[in-house]
DNA sequence: CAAAAGTAGTTGCGTACGCAACTATTACGA
DNA sequence: TCGTAATAGTTGCGTACGCAACTACTTTTG
């Protein structure tokens, strides 16, 4: 194909990101989610807390909650039964719409939250954010805007 | 805790640059593994490959590959298994130190890998690296190699 | 130089999650 | 309005991978 034989390499520079992207932002998710063991939640748990945390009523619909956490259907019902056996989230069957579930966070599930989020957020600083620029933060969150625009629109 | 009690919340670009990065780095690599699928590779393979190539006599130790993957000596162990099966990867005994084996990849695993790098590079192209300016570009590599130093010597 | 400690790699087991198939419900088109 | 299509969610099955335990070597140490 020409469009590939065509395709230019990486320069240096382009090479840089790509590799310190790949190898550190595997590192830095495990790291994070070290410092989350010890309140008894995974990296996985908390992005769901969190998510209810902000949703109105700190409910979502089961099939929207799967979309924003970037799990398969199939995926978000197995990681319910892990929050929903500690008592942090209940499944609410909808009235309207008998096929729709809720997921709806419990008090337990946001004292836990409440708890954890500082500790979380100290992390996220103490491994990331505090280490960069103020310039680098904004470039850094547009350049993930602009990809997350081009996967989006590349379908 | 005195130190958690006066944790700083992130502003709002800290904010935009955190949830840009987790919500678009796993669209990211899913988008770009995908484009690997049509060639029998996932991104572990390839990255395994990728390591390879570049390594002496293409071969690594075991345990120096597993480490570069940032995989666990077993879960290297199983994603041998699988390009050993198709043949794209050797396991050799070493014979000064006779617990040491070395992955070495085969023309086979070369030949494919040449013809699959281009596409793949394209794809990180088209989905990543075209899509930001040189300024970003240097940014965001700055920005990983500062990250990656402080999870470093934080242990 | 023997015993203990360290290192390389594999295996058993448990967990996470995607895909395909299935059920139940709702929406739509003729 | 009936039948077809779409949507929400769960379940069975397969794969990936980490941890702990194990084997087999090698290095260190007293």
């Amino acid at each position: 194909m020409t469009f590939v034989a065509r395709t230019k390499w990486l320069n240096s520079a382009e090479m840089r990101a790509w590799l310190a992207y790949i190898t550190t932002s595997s590192d830095l998710q495990r790291a994070i989610e070290r410092d989350l063991e010890p309140f008894g939640l995974d990296g996985g748990d908390y992005q769901l807390l969190a998510m209810l945390s902000d949703a109105p009523e700190r409910r979502m619909k089961m099939c929207d909650l799967a979309d924003t956490l970037r799990l398969s259907r199939s995926g978000l019902t197995r990681r319910m039964d892990g929050v929903l056996r500690k008592k942090l989230v209940e499944r609410v069957q909808s009235d309207s719409d008998k096929r729709v579930a809720y997921a709806v966070m419990t008090k337990k599930g946001m004292d836990l939250l409440t708890k954890v989020a500082p500790h979380h957020v100290a992390s996220v600083r103490g491994k990331m954010i505090d280490r960069l620029s103020d310039t680098e933060i904004r470039a850094f969150a547009t350049a993930f805007e602009k990809i997350a625009a081009g996967l989006n629109d590349a379908h």
